[in-house]
RNA sequence: GGGCGAUUAGCUCAGUUGGCUAGAGCACUUGCUCGACACGCAAGGGGUCAGAGGUUCAAGUCCUCUAUCGCCCA
C-alpha cells in the first residue's frame, strides 16, 4: 500500500489538531481519489472463511460516454454498498468496466470518419475497425477517469471491456451452445430495420413513439373493369407499391360477398385479391386494409397465413426500389408525398385526416425506423425466459422495490424472440462460417433456397476448412452480434467464464446488481436468463431498481433542453460528497428524483457542518483520550445519552442499507450528527471539558470516539471528507475506507436515559421559547424559576440546573418568582417564570393561545374516552395514553387559566 | 386498450403492521460577531393529508369510485 497522502502541517502538537475553518473538497478530493486508486486498496484479498463475499458487476457504460447524473446516481448507491459491506468485513468484489455500444460507437467513429471526406466504406472493413480501436484507446478511460472522480471503489485491477479477449470467448461459447440446443437459428423475417445505422434492430430498440401523421383513404378499383372499387385506409402510401391483397374481417357485411374480388393496385397496376381475414378491425378506417407482406409486421403474418408474396420495395437506405416501378430510386418520404400527389391526380384519393400513428424509432439515432424482411439471426426466448420467471417467483433473486417484478413478469411471458445480428462493423462478430464461394453471404435478402450445399459451420475456434467438403474457402458471417448480448453475459463473463475460474467460485452469483428500470428488459431479464442458462443460478441476488434523476420540474434532463445538472461541474462547485450525499438523501424507492443545485448546496452546508464539529473535537480532545468504556462512573449524563444516540443511529444504518433504503441510513446520519451531536451534545462537552477532572477526561474521550464513529458511518455515503479527518484526526494508522464499522454495543444503549433527556431538551428549548416571545435579547442573562409538573421533573431538573442554566442563558432564581412581575408560561411539564419586566412582553397572548390548542386537544381527547366502543376496543395501552394525555391536558388548562385569572 | 406509480407545508419529500399533538430539508419571518461552524446559532409562522363514499372504537395509512399527473407495454 502506497503512503498516505502528505498530511497538513498545523497540528499543535500536543495531541490536539487544528483544522483549517472551512472545508475545501478540491483541496482534499482528488488526492483521496488517486490513493484509493494507487494503493488498490478495493481488491477483496485472500479467500477468507471468515469473510463472506458480497459482490457487484457494474452496469458498464458506453466507452463513448461521459459521466451524467444517472451514472452518478446508479455508481454512488453501489458504492454505498460496496464500502459498507467492506466495512461491515465482507471480501467485496465490486467489477467495473465498459460495454463496446455498438452502434453509438461506431456512429462516433464514423463521424469522425466523416469530417475526413470519408466514409466507412471508403476505408474497408478491417481499417475502420482499427479506427474505432484507436478512438477508444484515446477516449474509451475517460469515463472511467470520472467513476474514479465519484469516488467509486471498484478494483480498478479488473477492469473489463466488453470485447475484451476472454468476454468475446465468453459470447463465442454461448453463440455456439445455443445454436447447438437449437436456441439461435436464422431465418428470413420481419424486422425493425434502421435506414441510418443500415442494421436491424431488435423490437425493444425500436422505440414506439406516438407521432402526428396522416390517415389516407385510397381508393383501389376493381379489375374486372365494372368501376366499382375498394377504399383502404393507410398511414403508409408509399407501401401500397408492395401490397399483394386488400383484407377486410370475414363478418364485416358492407364487403359480404366481394370477397374473393380482385382489385388493382395503382402505379404498379397489380391485380390483387380482398381477402378475409379475422385479425383485421373492422372500426379502422373504411374497415378494408391494404396488405403489404415485405413491409409491415402484421401484414407479413397475414401473408404468410395467406400464402401471399413477399416483395420490397424499399432497400436498406430507404430507397425505393425497382419493384416500386416508376417510384424507384426516390427516398421513402419523398415517395410518400408523390404517390399522395399522384392519387389525387388520379382521383385515387378519398380523403386524408389528421392521425396519430405509433411509429417505431431507432433508439440511437432517433430514425424513423421500417420494418423489413430480411434474413436474421435469433434467439429462441420461451425456453429461457421460462426458468427466468420461475427464479423470480420463488425469490432466488428479489426487486426490490418488488413492483418491478411486475414489468419483468410482463415481459418475460410476452415475450418475443430476439434478433441479435447487427449489420454493423463493430462487435462481437457472429462466429458463423459458410462454406463455398458462390454462398450469397453478403447479400441477406436473397438467401432462401441459398445455392450453398455444405452446412454452416458454428464454431468457437475460426475454422480453416470445411467440415463437410474439405474446402478452405469459407467466409465468416459478416454481421456482428446485438451489445446487449454480451452485456447479458456480464456478471459471468467478467469473472472468467468459461473459465472455471476462483473468482466465479467465490463471487457468482453476485449479491446486487444496482440499475434504473429503463434497463429491466434490455439488459436484467437477459442477465437472468443467461445465468440460469450457463451457470445454472441466478446471476443476483437482489436486483436494486432506482429511477431516473431529472430536474427541478421533474422533467427529463437532456441537452437540447438545458437543463442538465453536468455532475463534474456540480462535483467542483459543491463537492464530490455533498453530490453524493444528495443523490443518497433523494432516492426515494422507484420515484424519481428532482435534482437542483439549491438542494445539492444544502448538503454541502452539511459537509461542513461535520468538518466543523471535526474541527472543534480535535482541538478540544487529544489524540491519547481514552474511549468509553460502558459502566464507567467518569462517564456523564450527557455521555451516555450521545453514546446511546450513536448506538441508535448505527443501527438505524445498517438496518437501512441491508433493506437498499439509502435515503433513510443518510437522514439518519444527518440527524444524528447534526442534531444530537453537534446542537447538543458538543454545546454540553464544552460546557463538561470546562468542569476538568476525570469528567472532562471522559468526555473528551467520547467526544473522540462518537466522531470516530460518525466517521466510519458516513463513510460509505461521503468517502473524501471522512477519510480526509480520519486521517487528519489520527484516529489510525490506516485509511477510514479500510477500517470495520463499530460493532454493535448494545451496553450503550439506554432508552430510559434517551427519555429523561428528552424532557430536559424540552425545557430548555421551552425557556429559549419564552425568552424568545418576551423579548429577551439574546445576551442577557435572565432570572428563572419552574414549578415541575411532576417530581421526576422537579429531580431531573435540579439535577441539571448548571446545564439548563447555560443552555437557555439563564440564573436559577430560588424559590417562586410570583408577584415580582414574572412572566410566566406553561408547558408539558410545568411552569416557567422568568422575571423580565422591561418591556412589554407578550405572555399573554401566548398563554391565550396555547390555552386555544389545549381545549382544542382535550376536547378531542375526550371525544374519543367517551365514544362507546374506544375503551373496550382498543388496547389497554393506547387507552392509558389518552387517559393520561387527558390528564396533562386538564392540568395545562387548569394552569393556564389560573395564570390568566391572576393577570386579568 | 392493458399495467405500474403518484397526489401530504410555498418547493422537494418522509410517514412501518391503522393508535399520542402528521414530520424533515429547503424557502420564509424575527433575533443573534456568546472561542467549531453566518456553509452558522436560537425561536417562529405555515397542512380540511386530491375529492367522494365505505370498513373500524379509531383512517394520511385499508377498500371502492372519481379527478389530475407521470411512466411502461400494445
Amino acid at each position: 500500500m502506497t503512503d498516505f497522502p502528505p498530511p497538513k502541517a498545523g497540528s499543535a502538537g500536543d495531541g490536539h489538531i487544528e483544522l483549517e475553518k472551512a472545508y475545501d473538497p478540491k483541496a482534499v478530493e482528488p488526492r483521496w481519489a488517486r490513493y484509493w486508486v494507487e494503493s488498490a486498496c478495493f481488491t477483496p484479498g485472500a479467500p477468507d472463511a471468515d469473510r463472506p463475499a458480497f459482490s457487484m458487476v457494474i452496469p458498464p457504460p458506453n466507452v463513448t460516454g461521459s459521466l451524467h447524473m444517472g451514472h452518478a446516481l446508479n455508481n454512488t448507491l453501489q458504492d454505498i454498498l460496496a464500502r459498507y459491506h467492506r466495512m461491515r468485513g465482507a471480501s467485496v468484489l465490486w467489477v467495473p468496466g465498459t460495454d463496446h455500444a455498438g452502434i453509438a460507437t461506431q456512429n462516433v467513429v464514423e463521424r469522425e470518419v466523416a469530417r475526413e471526406g470519408r466514409s466507412r466504406d471508403d476505408l474497408g472493413r478491417e481499417a475502420f475497425v482499427q479506427r474505432v480501436w484507436e478512438w477508444k484507446a484515446k477516449y474509451g478511460d475517460v469515463i472511467v477517469n470520472q467513476l474514479k472522480r465519484l469516488g467509486a471503489s471498484c478494483d480498478w485491477g479488473r477492469l473489463r471491456f466488453t470485447l475484451d479477449e476472454g468476454l468475446s470467448a465468453a459470447v463465442r461459447e454461448v453463440f455456439v451452445r445455443l445454436y447447438e440446443e437449437g436456441l439461435i437459428y436464422r431465418g428470413e423475417y420481419m424486422i425493425n430495420w434502421c435506414p441510418r445505422c443500415r442494421t436491424a434492430l431488435s423490437d425493444l430498440e425500436a422505440e414506439q413513439v406516438p407521432t402526428r401523421g396522416k390517415l389516407w383513404y385510397i381508393r383501389y378499383p376493381a379489375s374486372d373493369g365494372s368501376g366499382g372499387a375498394v377504399v383502404v385506409a393507410t398511414t403508409r402510401p408509399e407501401t401500397l407499391l408492395g401490397d399483394m391483397a386488400v383484407a377486410v374481417h370475414p363478418e364485416d357485411e358492407r364487403y359480404a360477398g366481394r370477397v374473393g374480388a380482385k382489385f388493382r393496385v395503382p402505379f404498379v397496376e397489380r391485380d390483387v385479391p380482398l381477402l378475409a381475414d379475422a385479425g383485421v378491425s373492422r372500426e379502422f378506417g373504411t374497415g378494408a386494409v391494404k396488405i403489404t407482406p415485405g413491409h409491415d409486421f402484421k401484414d407479413f403474418e397475414l401473408g404468410r397465413a395467406h400464402g401471399l408474396a413477399v416483395i420490397r420495395v424499399m432497400d436498406e437506405n430507404g430507397r425505393m426500389t425497382a419493384e416500386a416501378g416508376p417510384y424507384a430510386g426516390l427516398d421513402r418520404f419523398e415517395c410518400r408525398e408523390r404517390i399522395v400527389r399522384d392519387l389525387q391526380a388520379r382521383g385515387l384519393l378519398e380523403k386524408e385526416e389528421p392521425y396519430e400513428v405509433l411509429l417505431g424509432h431507432c433508439y440511437r439515432c432517433r430514425s424513423v425506423v421500417e420494418p423489413r424482411v430480411s434474413l436474421q439471426w435469433f434467439v429462441r426466448m420461451k425456453p429461457l425466459a421460462e426458468p427466468a420467471i420461475r427464479a423470480v417467483k420463488e425469490g432466488r433473486t428479489r426487486f426490490h422495490p418488488s413492483h418491478w417484478e411486475a414489468t419483468y413478469f410482463d415481459w418475460l411471458e410476452n415475450v418475443r424472440d430476439w434478433c441479435i445480428s447487427r449489420q454493423l462493423w463493430w462487435g462481437h462478430r457472429i462466429p458463423v462460417w459458410y462454406c463455398g464461394r458462390q454462398s450469397g453471404v453478403g447479400s441477406r435478402e436473397s438467401a432462401v433456397g441459398s445455392r450453398q450445399s455444405c452446412p454452416p459451420i458454428v464454431a468457437r475456434e475460426t475454422p480453416s476448412r470445411c467440415p463437410t467438403c474439405g474446402s478452405e474457402a469459407l467466409e465468416q458471417d459478416p454481421d456482428v452480434l446485438d451489445t446487449w448480448f454480451s452485456s447479458a453475459l456480464w456478471p459471468f463473463s467478467t469473472l472468467g467464464w468459461p473459465v472455471q475460474t476462483e473468482d466465479l467460485r467465490r463471487f457468482y452469483p453476485t449479491s446486487v446488481l444496482v440499475t434504473g428500470f429503463d434497463i429491466i428488459f434490455f439488459w436484467v431479464a437477459r442477465m437472468m436468463m443467461m445465468g440460469l442458462k450457463f451457470m445454472d443460478d441466478v446471476p443476483f441476488r437482489d436486483v436494486y431498481i432506482h429511477a431516473l434523476v431529472r430536474d427541478a420540474e421533474g422533467k427529463k434532463m437532456s441537452k437540447s433542453k438545458g437543463n442538465v445538472i453536468d455532475p463534474l461541474d456540480t462535483m467542483g462547485e459543491f463537492g464530490t460528497d455533498a453530490l453524493r450525499f444528495t443523490l443518497a438523501a433523494m432516492v426515494m424507492m422507484g420515484r424519481d428524483l428532482r435534482l437542483s443545485s439549491e438542494r445539492i448546496e444544502g448538503y454541502k452546508h452539511f459537509i461542513n457542518k461535520l468538518w466543523n464539529a471535526a474541527r472543534l473535537v480535535l482541538r478540544s480532545a487529544p489524540v491519547e483520550a481514552d474511549p468509553p468504556r460502558a459502566g464507567d462512573p467518569d462517564l456523564g449524563f450527557f455521555d451516555r445519552w450521545i453514546l446511546s444516540r450513536l448506538e441508535a443511529a448505527g443501527g438505524e444504518v445498517a438496518a437501512a442499507l441491508d433493506d437498499y433504503r439509502f435515503s433513510d441510513g443518510a437522514l439518519a446520519l444527518y440527524q444524528f450528527a447534526w442534531s444530537d451531536f453537534c446542537d447538543w451534545y458538543l454545546e454540553l462537552a464544552k460546557l463538561q471539558l470546562r468542569g476538568g477532572g476525570a469528567g472532562a477526561k471522559a468526555t473528551a474521550g467520547v467526544m473522540r470516539h462518537v466522531l470516530g464513529a460518525l466517521l466510519k458511518l458516513l463513510h460509505p455515503y461521503v468517502p473524501f471528507v471522512t477519510e480526509e479527518l480520519w486521517q487528519r484526526g489520527r484516529f489510525s494508522g490506516r485509511p477510514v475506507s479500510q477500517e470495520r464499522l463499530p460493532e454493535p454495543a448494545p451496553a450503550f444503549r439506554d432508552p430510559a436515559l434517551e427519555a429523561q433527556m428528552a424532557v430536559l431538551q424540552d425545557v430548555v428549548t421551552e425557556v429559549r421559547h419564552a425568552r424568545s416571545v418576551i423579548g429577551v435579547p439574546n445576551a442577557t442573562v435572565v432570572r428563572l424559576a419552574l414549578v415541575p409538573a411532576k417530581p421526576e421533573v422537579g429531580k431531573l431538573v435540579e439535577e441539571h440546573r448548571d446545564v439548563i442554566s447555560h443552555l437557555a442563558r439563564a440564573e436559577w432564581a430560588d424559590g417562586q418568582l410570583d408577584g415580582q412581575g414574572a412572566k410566566s408560561f406553561v408547558f408539558s411539564h410545568g411552569q416557567i417564570h422568568l422575571l423580565w419586566s422591561e418591556a412589554r412582553g407578550r405572555e399573554l397572548e401566548e398563554l391565550d393561545k396555547r390555552r386555544g390548542d389545549v381545549v382544542r386537544q382535550l376536547s378531542a381527547v375526550r371525544m374519543r374516552l367517551e365514544a362507546r366502543d374506544f375503551v373496550e376496543k382498543a388496547p389497554a395501552e393506547v387507552v392509558e395514553r389518552a387517559r393520561r394525555r387527558e390528564e396533562e391536558l386538564v392540568r395545562l388548562a387548569r394552569e393556564i387559566d389560573e395564570r390568566l385569572a391572576q393577570l386579568r
